[in-house]
DNA sequence: CACGTTATTGACTATATGGTCCACTATCCG
DNA sequence: CGGATAGTGGACCATATAGTCAATAACGTG
């Protein structure tokens, strides 16, 4: 009843999602996402509601992206588990260099601690990938790849953390062979002796 | 001749660091900027420049006290090397839970690859921390602490990305304990076998 | 003391901002 | 077809913003 939509509400999310993934929330007017998304704010506002309800929204979208692109990696049919983690380290390794960044960690940098619903959504999908890659590494140590002994948790965590610094080095200019290096470094005490 | 600055620059600099670090660029207001320092708009365009101009030289004085802070721990009179490091990376550890983080992820976060001023900065301060970790890597290798067949290189900036990432998850909510345990699966393979 | 010089202050400006509202339009259903 | 319903777009609003400026105040010097 009553007229139809005459947008596709995730292709505008996806819109608002780029706009604040380039600018980051403070430095994107509502000006900017309507031209975004071609639409007027009167349509936006009836959507989405208010910017900042625009942004956990398009953040929300964003994460789920994310943790769904590391199941992919990390459940793909092919390969040994500590493969399937090595080429997503690769993946993670190659895209962190584009200029946009990761919005996470934007998001995270200017509005976490501050912003409860920011918050949620950041904390939750941390949690969701270091829960994923520590169950990879202990998929890896059953496998006999990994050695035993290491602590799964442990590791795995640091595996999140090293990406999560590398994204950040890479914002700051480090170049790619040094981001290389770094996930040699992070990927070299699974695959070690024995 | 004339008359006298009745603040101190370095003071006022301070309290203008402290506001962006607190709110991030955009966040904070001219207003923000003359209640923190207790300064007319007048005498902080004066002195310091443009809004822009004030972040860039918050930032770089923040930025030269990291550096320092990281000179003063792994250059500090006592012990070997390798206590040195695991000193310095439990304060980083402890001080990275703080409300406030990290202005110098926030930098990047939020101006990093738009803004070549903020750039530079960044870029020389990551190449200033990851040049002392290396070198504080090499002398516990000297010192026989660190096995040989490492590549310092190598570990100085696994290190740098560990301490990085570290802080970005601290602000996306993950607690002490699991910093904690990233940051000795970091050193581990520094103490390990031989 | 008087003058030149510099610092300070806050009123002022032009603009941009987030958000609201409403006249208008397109669709569905009886 | 016609009314009820929901969507659209842009004019509009109050406010906040970065930045300017002129009047005033405090110093050193001759």
């Amino acid at each position: 009843m009553g007229r139809p939509r005459t947008f596709s509400e995730t292709e505008a999310l996806d819109a608002i999602c780029a706009s604040f993934w380039d600018q980051g929330y403070c430095a994107t007017s509502l000006d900017d996402l309507t031209e975004a998304t071609g639409l007027g704010k009167g349509s936006l506002y009836a959507a989405f509601g208010s910017k900042h309800d625009m942004f956990v929204q398009g953040l929300r979208l964003y994460c789920e992206r994310m943790v769904a692109m590391a199941t992919s990696f990390l459940h793909a049919p092919s390969g040994s588990a500590l493969q399937r983690l090595e080429k997503y380290v690769q993946h993670l390794t190659r895209e962190m260099q584009s200029p946009r960044g990761c919005l996470l960690s934007k998001a995270a940098a200017e509005l976490g601690r501050q912003d409860d619903e920011v918050n949620a959504i950041i904390s939750k999908t941390f949690e969701e990938l270091g829960d994923q890659l520590v169950a990879a590494v202990r998929q890896a140590q059953r496998e006999g790849d990994v050695p035993a002994r290491l602590d799964a948790r442990r590791s795995g965590l640091m595996l999140l953390a090293v990406i999560r610094g590398m994204e950040a080095m890479a914002r700051g200019g480090t170049n790619g062979r040094s981001l290389g290096m770094i996930a040699q470094g992070a990927l070299a005490p699974l695959r070690a002796d024995t």
